[in-house]
DNA sequence: AGTTTAACCTTTCTGC
DNA sequence: TGCAGAAA
DNA sequence: GTTAAAC
């Protein structure tokens, strides 16, 4: 569920409270969710956080050291970084001490989330970074056609393949085909270049003002200071299944495609 | 090649 | 109120 | 949310 807005959100929120922080102490509870060397040395104790970065869904916390060693994060469903005040939360994994008093929080009770470990920035990038596809909020539309020309699936499997473009997830790619009037079962391929520029200008929109609204809280996904966030107040179609379509009061859709819960208008979305 | 189903694991919700 | 099964 | 196996 967090999916790029999210994800941007937790980015921001973390970025003041641990960017020039020295990491005092790591407390590994649970190595199994450490992917590559589980050792507090891996994991930033000892060295000063320089920066987090962000790809599609994927996060990544940087040491200011002279490989940048890195740690990268995905949040999976259930997976947070916090703020924690005081005691052992449950399903903490792994706590980093700061040396302004704060500790952060590797929270995620499914476990479907993890961390990685690289002894340089380069190393994530091209270990595992490199099999995505352009961020969603940077790819052009010669890029998303390219990508979309290849494949004879559905517009929704093809918008949900992070190998293709990486950021979106469920919610975000029922509300971008009703946003951008596309039906969500086209066959891929059969977009034309214009239905890629019209994509790709809807997506921009769509995201820049959920990442505004600090992203859509449905159930876990919170930011690092514990807010929620609101996005979810003003989705469209998603979650709104026999509900009247905001725009011409027609009932909306359900199915399932691609394997995932999917609703568009059927009279809006061409 | 593409779709479907199940799996991963734990909490929370639903219904009897 | 408790429990099993589904859903998230 | 992602991945693997089955159809």
């Amino acid at each position: 569920m967090p999916e790029l807005p999210e994800v941007e959100n937790v980015r921001l929120t973390l970025l003041p409270l641990v960017q020039g922080q020295l990491v005092r102490k790591v407390t590994i509870c649970r190595p199994d969710i450490v992917t590559g060397l589980a050792t507090p040395l891996s994991l930033l104790q000892g060295k000063v956080i320089g920066d987090v970065i962000r790809h599609g869904k994927q996060l990544a916390i940087i040491a200011d050291d002279p490989s940048q060693t890195t740690i990268n994060v995905h949040l999976g469903m259930t997976g947070r970084l916090m703020g924690i005040s005081c005691p052992f939360p449950k399903h903490c994994h792994v706590r980093w001490q700061l040396s302004n008093t704060d500790t952060l929080g590797f929270i995620d009770p499914r476990r479907f989330g993890g961390l990685w470990t690289f002894g340089a920035l380069a190393d994530l990038q091209d270990q595992r970074w490199s099999k995505l596809g352009p961020d969603a909020l940077v790819i052009t539309p010669d890029q998303l056609a390219q990508g979309l020309a290849k494949t004879k699936r559905s517009l929704k499997a093809a918008l949900l393949d992070q190998n293709l473009l990486a950021g979106l997830g469920n919610i975000y790619v029922d509300e971008l085909c009703f946003n951008a009037k596309i039906r969500p079962d086209r066959i891929a391929c059969a977009l034309t270049v214009d239905d890629c520029r019209l994509l790709v200008r809807e997506m921009r929109k769509l995201l820049k003002t959920a990442i505004k609204r600090g992203g859509s809280t449905l159930r876990d996904y919170v930011m690092v200071n514990g807010q929620s966030g609101k996005f979810q107040n003003l989705h469209k179609v998603y979650g709104r299944a026999g509900n009247n379509c905001v725009r011409c009061k027609t009932p909306l859709h359900g199915q399932l495609l691609a394997g995932r819960t999917t609703v568009f208008c059927p009279h809006c979305q061409q």
